[in-house]
DNA sequence: TCCACATGGTTGGATGTCCAAGTATAGTCC
DNA sequence: GGACTATACTTGGACATCCAACCATGTGGA
């Protein structure tokens, strides 16, 4: 799989959708296969920026989520919320992320359904430095020409509003 | 998870890194947050086509790769390569197709380490369906614009190659 | 002919995803 | 005040990802 491949395996499933038939449906399926290896590459690429720190991107992006509070704790429903994930990752995310020291459950003053998810000092210090790797080594040249970041921007802001994501005010 | 937020969470985390001073980094984080976030909205929406017919995508894929060649089979490696997914998430997704009845594996007539991954009659007839259902149900209004499959297209098909999908010519 | 290197595929394991179902708690309405 | 509905989070499970390591086989060069 290190090796290029000789032409665009993307491409090439295009053109067969073309040959059965399927002319109107061939790019948008190429465009969401393109997401699909695009996604993967990212992520391959990401999570080894993010090994030495001992963190998924997932376990990231919840530290880096609190981090951005003004008290750095959450309930952890509007962790779920905000990452848009299922409440069973965020579950699986805190367990991690306690049973490293990084984070703490707490009760909610007023509300017993609730759990608070709290960063630790361990865990804002770890954001920060995986923060700092992140934008070092990935967003700083992600590979992507600088309009064509502009582009997927809007594009798939497009799309995830269409898709319920946030209101369009 | 499924109320809009009012707000466009990516373009919230966007206005956070620039207030930390991370303005070179904050246009391509929010473009490859926005590539994970519209992966999983698309994967969910496909899996939810696909689980009438007990497929999976990952399976699906293997399915209809198949379905393009000529005799209905190929080497695991050669499908690993052309998938560009890892040997064993190849060997995960034969195992479970082959328990269901959907391909079958065979000895490579003239080279013992290779094994042939090949579609039965039930595995084809599934993959039209299922590929029907597809085009129908996501390919044919997938919620992205005309033009803006085309510039993904483009734009997607441009960052694979930097990262060494496929040669150049 | 033998050895070193490469290839093909598997196994075990770690990880995170979401679904279904369950329990505890809160809110609303009659 | 009680019943019903909703919310918060967990648990168990299915699934697929890739990594590391292993074994069997093939290739090429000395």
């Amino acid at each position: 799989m290190d090796q290029p491949l000789p032409r665009d395996p993307i491409a090439e499933a295009q053109r067969n959708w073309v040959r059965r038939g399927w002319e109107a449906q061939a790019a948008p399926m190429a465009a969401i296969t393109a997401i699909m290896r695009t996604q993967q590459l990212l992520m391959l690429r990401i999570e080894g920026v993010l090994k030495p720190f001992a963190l998924t991107f997932s376990r990231y992006e919840l530290l880096t989520l609190l981090a951005f509070t003004r008290r750095g704790e959450l309930p952890m429903s509007r962790a779920s919320s905000l990452l848009q994930v299922h409440p069973t990752s965020v579950t699986n995310a805190v367990d991690r992320l306690q049973a490293a020291g990084l984070v703490d459950r707490a009760p909610h003053p007023l509300d017993r359904r609730t759990t608070l998810v709290r960063l630790t000092t361990d865990g804002r210090d770890l954001a920060r430095r995986a923060t700092d790797a992140l934008n070092r080594e990935v967003f700083t040249d992600t590979g992507f020409e600088a309009d064509d970041v502009d582009a997927l921007i809007g594009i798939l802001a497009r799309f995830r509003q269409q898709a319920g994501d946030f209101d369009p005010a």
